[in-house]
RNA sequence: GGCGGGGUAGCUCAGUUGGUUAGAGCGCAGGACUCAUAAGCCUGAGGUCAGUGGUUCGAUCCCACUUCCCGCUACCA
């Protein structure tokens, strides 16, 4: 059985710059492929760009720029990103590729060969100065003139000819589903939500637009460009070669695994996502995970409140894995988190410079100082160097359930307290005690560097550079890593030479 | 309004399928040590587990009510 894990971020909407958000979900989907690689499986992680719609084309005009060309430039800013994060993805897709094109297209036509795709009317309350459709409650009549209550602005009666997805018709299909793939939405306090949605009852889908020409074309109608989701979330097919479903991408990694997105577009990937592939014969993914959002102190960031914090200037400021470290372990996973500048300092100090910096200085300087950074060939352990050794093989199979379960939190938990427990038990061993008995001096460094390095490979997929550093200067190369030599107390080469690594993070 | 989630130490959060002294990290106080980034280790202070009532031999965990916070209640993404 070849293990394959695929693994997805939301495509981006390019039309602002990076946020925090994008950084988030991209960091988290990096987390994952990264653990499975080392654990042993074919990842294909992607991520990239959504192109099309009116707000690009309406950017583009205004910047007096053919919208492709803009379109170039401001994916690259995207892709720009995936190297300033350490991002291991495989592929960066961009929905204005024509492999994306033919992937969209095919999909459209098997719906509308099916039935599943008709056309209509789709019609609303519109106020042009918003741009935007309005319900029934949504609007107020004051002096006979309908208006927006939000905004205030005159609304009118729109009716546009539109195609519609017969979503209405998968309703019963969905809940089943659902029913059946117990943990297809994660986590469980959102699929009630989804679940509570569809029984509400589900209206049929508009899936093209008139108004404007910056989409995939329908095929049966260069009227009408394909509106938004029909056309986006294709994308994690688009990737694989698909409507090629013979191409090794496509049978290896088709159904995704995993596809990791925020909460606010969990609708559309738990129930346009499976609908458009049940209705068109495809099988839907195994897992959707709607994540929180990243606050700022406990306000949603934005411009007005002036409390952004660009996760690039971040970066800048404090280093990458920090700001990767932060998100991942003081962001309970599954709700909103806060990020601060205080906190991150805070984290860096206590959790990376203090704790784990400082565990890997201790015990690298000691065997400089003490064996001259040689690992001696004879090493006998104690009964408690063992025990303390093992507590790796037998939380094995429950770090792999944590991973499985996208139960992030336990799994750091799990290296925070490794991390005490090895500072712990150099501290209770005292080797600067002990340095006349040559024997036990070098089976505690040993120890405690077989301890760094099994502490260092779960953290791999969090902090990869300093992790790699780390392991390097064990002669253990990024190719060479894997999950499963967590188990083993033997693995650094005896008789071997480490090498000297600087302060890995410094303290603020 | 309807549906759902939540209110646990100063702060951020775990946890309990009901059972002896409710946990972690950070912060704070004290101590012993010195290999290390004045880091690490030990000890301690600090909580009527939102409130009231109920079920039970026993509730932070179950039920009811009250109160506060948050999310969803469809076509911006």
């Amino acid at each position: 059985m070849a293990k394959n894990y695929y693994i997805t971020t939301p495509i981006y909407y390019p039309s602002a710059k990076p946020h925090m958000g994008h950084a988030y979900s991209s960091i988290i989907a990096d987390f994952f492929a990264r653990f499975k690689r080392i654990q042993g499986y074919n990842v294909f992680y992607l991520t990239g760009t959504d192109e099309h719609g009116q707000k690009i084309e309406r950017a583009a005009k205004e910047n007096n720029k053919d919208t492709l060309l803009f379109c170039n430039e401001i994916s690259q800013i995207f892709k720009d990103l995936t190297k300033k994060l350490n991002l291991s993805n495989n592929d960066f897709i961009r929905t204005t590729e024509d492999r994306h094109k033919k992937s969209a297209t095919n999909i459209w036509n098997i719906l509308e060969k099916k039935g599943e795709i008709y056309l209509s009317k789709y019609s609303g309350w519109y106020s042009v100065s918003d741009e935007a459709f309005y319900s029934e409650d949504e609007i107020e009549d004051i002096d006979g003139k309908k208006q927006s209550i939000s905004s205030g602005s005159p609304v009118e009666w729109v009716e546009e000819e539109s195609y519609f997805f017969k979503l209405s018709k998968w309703q019963e299909s969905l809940l089943k589903f659902y029913s059946e793939n117990e943990n297809f939405i994660l986590p469980i306090s959102r699929k009630n939500e989804v679940i509570s949605f569809v029984k509400s009852g589900l209206k049929d889908l508009s899936v093209s637009r008139k108004s404007f020409k910056w989409g995939i074309p329908v095929p049966s109608n260069s009227d009408h460009v394909m509106y938004v989701w029909l056309d986006a979330l294709t994308n994690y097919l688009s990737a694989l070669n698909y409507p090629n479903e013979n191409d090794k991408l496509y049978k290896d990694f088709w159904p995704a695994d995993l596809h990791i997105i925020g909460k606010d577009i969990l609708r559309f990937h738990a129930v346009y996502w499976p609908a458009f592939l049940l209705a068109a014969g495809i099988k839907p993914p195994k897992r959707v995970y709607g994540h929180g959002w990243i606050l700022s102190g406990d306000q949603k960031m934005s411009k007005s409140k002036g409390n952004i914090l660009d996760p690039l200037q971040i970066i800048q400021t404090y280093g990458l894995d920090p700001l990767r470290y932060y998100l991942i372990k003081e962001v309970s996973f599954g709700n909103d988190g806060n990020i601060s500048e205080e906190k991150l300092e805070n984290c860096i100090n206590s959790d990376l410079a203090n704790n784990y910096g400082n565990l890997c200085q201790r015990v690298i300087s000691f065997c400089e100082k003490n064996a001259n950074l040689k690992i001696s060939e004879s090493i006998n352990f104690t009964d408690n160097d063992k025990s303390i050794l093992s507590i790796y093989e037998k939380k094995f199979d429950e770090i792999l359930k944590f991973i499985d379960k996208q139960d992030i939190n336990s799994y750091i938990n799990f290296i925070v307290t490794q991390l005490f427990a090895a500072n712990k038990y150099f501290n209770d061993e005292a080797p600067w005690k002990k340095k006349s008995d040559e024997l036990r001096l070098n089976t505690i460094i040993y120890t405690s560097l077989e301890l760094i390095r099994k502490v260092t490979i779960l953290l791999y997929p969090i902090i990869p550079a300093t992790s790699l550093k780390v392991l390097k200067s064990f002669g253990i190369e990024e190719k060479d890593l894997k999950f499963e030599t967590i188990i083993d107390h033997n693995y650094i080469k005896k008789g071997s030479k480490i090498k000297k690594i600087g302060i890995l993070f410094k303290k603020i």
